[in-house]
DNA sequence: TGCGAAATATCCCTTTCGGGAAAATTCTCT
DNA sequence: AGAGAATTTTCCCGAAAGGGATATTTCGCA
C-alpha cells in the first residue's frame, strides 16, 4: 500500500519530470501552494480530493488493486474538480 | 482517474464483502464511524491518511499509474496509522 | 556570489472528525 | 404485506486542523 509520504514523492517527481514549479502545478490543480509544499513533504491530512485533483493535473490514473488482484482504474482524463455534496 | 465518489463505492463493496457492517470497519480502520459514512458517500474533503488506512484494513492496495505507463504500487507494509507530523 | 525555487511562519476563517444517540432507511422473516 | 430487527445516516458539540494568501527565510545550482 503507497502511503502519503510516498504518494507525494511521486507527485514531486511527476511535477519536475514536467518541469513544473510549484506554483505552476498548484494553480494548475487548483489548489493553493501551501497545499502543495504539504502534500509532496507526505502530510497524512491534506484532502483526498486535492490530491486526485494534483494526481490528474499530472496526468497520473489512480488504481485500486482488490484483495482479489482485480485493478479498479477510473477513466484517465476527467477535469471533474468538484463532485461531493 | 477515480474520484473520490468511486472510491467510497468501492470501498463500500469491499467492506460488504468481507460481511462488515460501517462501526465494525470503522473500528478495525482505526477512523470514527462518521468519518466512514462521509468516505463511502464519496465527501472529497476526506483526509487522505484516513482513507488509506480504510483501505489498508480491507487489503486494497493504492497504486498510481504515470503517464508513460509505469504502474507504482508500494510495499504491503505494515498497518501504519501515523506516520507524518 | 547572486538569483530563482522551495520551504516556513503567521493571520484568520472554515471545516473536519469523533462520540453517543436518535432518526431514517433497508432488509428479513413469518 | 406488516411487524420487527438490523444497518445506515444525521445531529449536537467542541476541539483541532486544513488551507488560502502573503511575506520572509532557506536552499540549490550555475
Amino acid at each position: 500500500m503507497l502511503n502519503v509520504a510516498t504518494i507525494g514523492q511521486i507527485i514531486r517527481d511527476e511535477r519536475k519530470e514536467l518541469g513544473l514549479r510549484q506554483d505552476e502545478l498548484a494553480a494548475a490543480s487548483g489548489v493553493g501552494l501551501r497545499f502543495l509544499v504539504e502534500l509532496e513533504r507526505g502530510k497524512v491530512t491534506v484532502q483526498m480530493g486535492k490530491v486526485l485533483d494534483v494526481l490528474a493535473a499530472l496526468g497520473c490514473e489512480l488504481q485500486i488493486k482488490r484483495p482479489d488482484g482485480i485493478v479498479i482504474a477510473g477513466r484517465a482524463d476527467a477535469p471533474k474538480k468538484d463532485e461531493a455534496e
